[in-house]
DNA sequence: GAGTGGTCTAGACCACTAA
DNA sequence: TAGTGGTCTAGACCACTCC
């Protein structure tokens, strides 16, 4: 019985999504190859392996060459952060963004944040300090670094109207990158932005962007007491 | 020149990518439709069809049947975060992952916390608490409610050995599920077994799993002091 | 209505790897 | 070495949506 219905791969991911939820294929189990399940299926070889693949990234099922096909034991929950520009991120809260220019200096960054670069780094940044308000409330303090290497029309730009994120984004299209996500304590100065106490808990993205080798910026995002950054898994 | 070598998928989305890195396609722009892209790297349709997709899915691209394929203005940064099980995520990092349960009992959690899951939910949960240690030191506490409606064999479990999260993934596989990051003040309680000062500043996964509109389970799992989650974008 | 991406097919060859 | 998934092809039809 349970013939799926139609041929898509859409139809027949979800034909697997239920034998595995209701055991039919049980944790650790071998499923069959993938020509057994198209001549079970009534459709072409490659409609099942969308349709497997799918499910190996989600992590459900995991998959080997010659090895075969296997319920995952241990299914890696994925969970997909999307990393929205702030200000579209406060406008899709139903809050009106607002943006305030706070610091802009360019000089030589501490040797701590030089390390935590790596590579070849030893000229000059721009560092940019900004709050993000919605509904005029502190939102996001944000300090950032900017390579004048790499991106040398930064030093023109004051970054007091667009702010650096969404300025470099259009600039300079990074290749590589690295997110951190943790919780910090509120140090005086993002407590006086954020009108928090200072130690408060507060919710912190670092964030690193590189072209090829080339540390393009380095950024901390401290975001106000309370912040909860939500998906689906 | 830029003829791409291979024929590859691979191949040819690494090409866009270095088109759109180097704004030969500029951010915005509408770039040629898929069989014009195939004629001119000389491969099949699909080929240029799997190559745009997978860059669609990482947010560089946005397509649209009818309108075409165009360069992403704003591209969404997505985070894919892998929630391993704790004691894999210790043994990652090359430590020995250590269990505690801490409490087991059963009964009607707090009404604030029924609210969250949502749903007709009033029955009778097993609230388990327990503490994942990494080379003996204090990693996580997870505090935890299991709805023993939609999974009754957790009543005859002790937890001691096996963590909540293990069994729960051999045991219940779910359908559905959110997560939310966020930054806590430790409780006095958390600051207690994490070892470290009521109202540090903890990182904080809570989640909430369902079979279908019933809830499994929702769990909170505070992270000792410092822990960054990380991962490459 | 027409142009674009989305998908399916049937077949083929290749790459990896367990045995 | 043999079996499995990974990929490519050439063609076809469909679904969506802009004009």
């Amino acid at each position: 019985m349970s013939g799926p219905a139609a041929k898509t791969w859409q139809a027949i991911e979800s034909e697997v999504r239920r034998r595995i939820h209701t055991r039919v294929w049980a944790p650790g189990d071998m499923i069959p190859n993938e020509q057994d399940l198209a001549d079970e299926f009534g459709c072409a070889r490659a409609t099942v392996n969308r349709a497997l693949r799918s499910l190996s990234d989600a992590g459900l099922l995991e998959r080997r060459r010659k090895a075969g096909t296997r319920v995952a034991l241990h299914p890696v929950r994925k969970a997909t952060l999307s990393i929205p520009i702030i200000r579209k991120e406060i406008a899709a809260r139903g809050q009106k963004p607002g943006y305030r220019r706070l610091l802009r200096r360019s000089g030589v960054p501490p040797r701590d944040l030089l390390e935590r670069l790596g590579g070849d780094t030893d000229g000059i940044f721009l560092h940019v300090q900004a709050l993000h308000t919605a509904d005029g409330a502190p939102f996001v303090f944000e300090d950032r670094w900017i390579n004048l290497d790499v991106v040398p029309e930064a030093a023109e730009q004051p970054f007091d109207e667009i702010s650096a994120n969404e300025w470099l984004v259009r600039t300079a299209a990074f290749t590589d990158g690295e997110i951190a996500f943790s919780a910090s304590a509120a140090s005086d100065e993002a407590a006086d932005h954020l009108q928090c106490d200072p130690g408060a808990a507060i919710f912190t993205i670092e964030r690193i962007t590189r072209d090829g080798t080339r540390p393009i910026t380095l950024v901390w995002q401290y975001y106000r007491p309370g912040f909860r950054m939500q998906t689906t898994i």
